[in-house]
DNA sequence: TGAATTATTTACCGATCAGTACATAATTGC
DNA sequence: GCAATTATGTACTGATCGGTAAATAATTCA
C-alpha cells in the first residue's frame, strides 16, 4: 500500500454518478457545483481525482462508451448465421431497452453530447472525441454490413446503410429523451427494418 | 406615431440573430452577455424588447417555427395528385436543403432545443414548449398520412409512420449539425422512402 | 416651450461560475 | 515516534452569471 490517507470514496462509483449528472444536464447546464453536491465531496477531491470538468467529461464519455455503448454491438457480431436483419433487430431493441431505461438519463449520453458540441461553450477537445467516436461507431457498422453486403436493399452500400442507421439512434435517442417509452422505439425499430429481407 | 425615443434597432432583425445564437449555442451555452454582443445594443435594451432569456427563447423559437420550420409542410400537401412518395421525398429534401445551409447554424433549431430541455438548466416552460411543438409536427404529419394510409407500408398506421418520421428528422439534424452535408443526408432519405411504392 | 413617454447608457446588485491556496487530517515506511 | 505523502475541509480568487436602478437622451403631443 503507498503512503498517503486514503480516498474516502470510490472513484469509479463517483466517476459513474458524474456520467449520469452530465449525461442529463449537459457540458454547459452542469456546473462543478452540481458535480460536487451529486457526488458528495468537496472541490478539491474533485479536481484532485479527475483534473478539470473537460477532463472529466472525456473520462465520463469513454466510461459510457465502454459499459454502456459497445456492448450492444456485440449483438450485431454474434450468430452471424442469423439473418442481417434478426440480428440488426436484437442490436436495435438492445439500445432501445437502454435509451428508455427508466434508471437512466433518458436517451444516449453520446448522442446528447454530440447535439451540444458544435455549441462555443463546449471545448474543442470535447468535440473532437465525439467526431472520433461517431466516426469509430460508423466504421464498426459499415464494417459489419460489408459483410452481409447481399442483405442490404437492393443498390445500398455498407456505408450508406450504417449513415443511414447512425441517424436512427440519434432519433431514437431524442425520442427516448422527451418521454417515448420502449414500446414507441419498438414500433420505429419495425419500420426502421421494415426494407430488410428476413 | 406614439411619443418616447426611438428604438435603434430593428427589433425582427434582432431576434434572428438571436434565434441564430441560441440555435447555435443552446439555451444554458448561451449567455445574455453573448446575445447583446451579438445585437450590439445593452443589456436594459435587450430585456425591455424581449423580457427575460426564457421568453427570448420563446419568441426565437415562434420565429423559427413559422418562417423556417412550417414551410417545409407545405410540400406535403401541394400537388395532393402525386403519390405520396414523392410529396414525402419533395418535404424531407426541404428540410435537408436548410438543415445543411451553409449560411444557418447547421441542423433544427427545433431538434437542438428538444435534445437540451430535459436537462435542469432549461426552465420548464421551455421544456413544455418543446412537447407542445414536437406534439403538434406529430399531429401534423398523422393528419397528412391518414389521407393517404393506402400508400404506407403494409401493416403501419399514420401515427406509426410519423414517429418514425419524426425521429428521421431528428436524426438528420443531427448529421448535419455534425458536419454531413446535403448528400449525405440525400442518401439517407433515399433509404427511409425505400419501403414506400413509388 | 414644456410635460409625458420611451429608449439608451452606465453602473451596479447578489449569486454563481471554474479553479486554487492553505492548513489540517490520515496513512505509510522507517 | 517521526518524516514523507496523500486527501480533506475551509476559505478564498477574479470572472461571469441573470437582472435592474437611476440618470440621461430622444421623441410626441399639447
Amino acid at each position: 500500500m503507498s503512503a498517503g490517507r486514503r480516498r474516502s470514496f470510490d472513484q469509479e462509483q463517483a466517476l459513474e454518478t458524474a456520467m449520469k449528472v452530465l449525461w442529463r444536464n449537459g457540458y454547459a447546464g452542469t456546473s462543478i457545483s452540481d458535480l460536487t453536491a451529486a457526488l458528495g465531496i468537496n472541490k478539491p477531491s474533485l479536481y484532485a481525482a479527475f483534473g478539470n470538468k473537460e477532463q472529466l467529461v472525456q473520462r465520463a464519455l469513454k466510461h459510457y462508451s465502454e459499459n454502456l455503448g459497445r456492448p450492444h454491438l456485440e449483438r450485431l457480431a454474434q450468430s452471424e448465421a442469423a439473418p442481417l436483419k434478426q440480428r440488426l433487430r436484437a442490436y436495435l431493441e438492445s439500445v432501445a431497452k437502454m435509451l428508455t431505461d427508466p434508471d437512466l438519463p433518458g436517451g444516449c449520453f453520446i448522442a446528447q453530447t454530440t447535439g451540444e458540441c458544435q455549441s462555443d461553450s463546449v471545448p474543442d477537445t470535447t468535440a473532437k472525441t465525439m467526431a472520433k467516436v461517431n466516426a469509430e461507431t460508423l466504421d464498426a457498422l459499415t464494417t459489419h454490413f460489408t459483410r452481409d453486403e447481399a442483405s442490404l436493399p437492393p443498390g445500398t452500400s455498407p456505408g450508406q446503410f450504417a449513415l443511414y442507421l447512425l441517424a436512427q439512434l440519434f432519433g431514437m435517442s431524442m425520442l427516448a429523451r422527451n418521454g417515448m417509452g420502449y414500446s414507441d422505439l419498438e414500433s420505429v425499430i419495425e419500420l426502421i427494418l421494415a426494407n430488410l429481407p428476413d
